[in-house]
DNA sequence: CCCCAGTCCTGCGGGC
DNA sequence: TGCCCGCAGGACTGGG
């Protein structure tokens, strides 16, 4: 499941076809159920073959190839959002039913960047910069979760009156931030899944930040989770290693690792899995 | 504002 | 051994 981490890794995967020219863009034949792509293939070829790719970006847990222009100031951003199971390849992608979308790229280290998605709930959009800033701009997605500062992630959870899991996940609140590092930060934090964001102190909120910031940095270094299912690889199509430091995510009833006393609880917050401690965790 | 359930979709593992 | 069902959750939507 791509999260922050995950999404960034993809990112730098695809940084080396900056500088490349577009030279074809294509749906993969032999699809049953195509994925979400818009405008239409033949309206985004019009836009962008020929054209080169002058930035890859990222926001939340899209990825964001900018073409034509300036890094600076793009003429169109394609938008690659895998959602749970998509995939954003390089080298040699398979060439299943779950290949997507690709595109090839001349003059530049990466020569090829494909879309695969097994579930397919992800998409992919190309947007001008009016669009994006409709759709992917400051009132859609909050700051990015690695970039946030200590001041401003305290303003924008202290008032509300949700639970602290709850609220990490909402993507307004902050851009990155998914089920299993949610999990993993408040545990190392110390802060209980379900305590309210107006009942937490200043001073937990600091250490949330900095544990927050500690832990998708080095999921970025591991390049990202793996988990069990195998859903999520880097754009080598190659594994994370980030799954070998988790805490809490997927170790109900398992001893803890912090205090070695109290099992691993899961919980079930807005329809989704929370693991937490509740000896470390109050 | 916030919450909740439903939607999309495939592969898997548990249970019988 | 095989089959069925429920679950996994990111983002969005509609109703309360």
């Amino acid at each position: 499941m791509p999260e922050l981490p995950e999404v960034e890794t993809m990112r730098r995967g695809i940084l080396g076809a900056v500088g490349g020219k577009i030279t074809l863009v294509e749906k993969t034949r032999c699809l049953k159920k195509p994925i979400s792509i818009t405008p239409s293939i033949a309206q985004i070829r019009r836009r962008i073959i020929g054209k080169r790719i002058t930035n890859v970006d990222r926001i939340g847990k899209r990825v964001v190839v900018c073409v034509g222009g300036t890094a600076e100031k793009a003429n169109d951003f394609l938008i690659l959002e895998p959602r749970m199971t998509g995939l954003v390849l390089v080298a040699n992608p398979p060439t299943d039913e779950h290949m997507r979308f690709r595109m090839e790229i001349a003059g530049s280290d990466v020569d090829e960047i494909g879309f695969w998605d097994r579930r397919g709930l992800g998409n992919v959009r190309l947007l001008n910069q009016t669009e994006l800033n409709e759709q992917l701009g400051p009132s859609k997605i909050g700051p990015d979760a690695i970039k946030i500062s200590a001041g401003e992630f305290f303003e924008r959870f202290s008032a509300s009156g949700r639970e602290i899991k709850v609220a990490l996940l909402d993507q307004k609140l902050i851009a990155g931030v998914g089920n299993l590092y949610a999990s993993e930060m408040l545990h190392l934090a110390k802060i209980h899944p379900q305590r309210k964001c107006n009942e937490i102190k200043k001073p937990s909120y600091t250490k949330l930040h900095e544990k927050m910031l500690d832990i998708l940095l080095d999921a970025i270094k591991h390049e990202g989770s793996t988990l069990s299912d195998g859903t999520y690889r880097n754009a080598l199509n190659k594994d994370g290693s980030y799954q070998n430091m988790h805490q809490v995510y997927d170790r109900a009833d398992e001893i803890c690792f912090t205090c070695k006393k109290n099992k691993v609880i899961r919980v079930v917050q807005a329809q989704r899995a929370t693991f937490f401690c509740r000896r470390c965790q109050r």
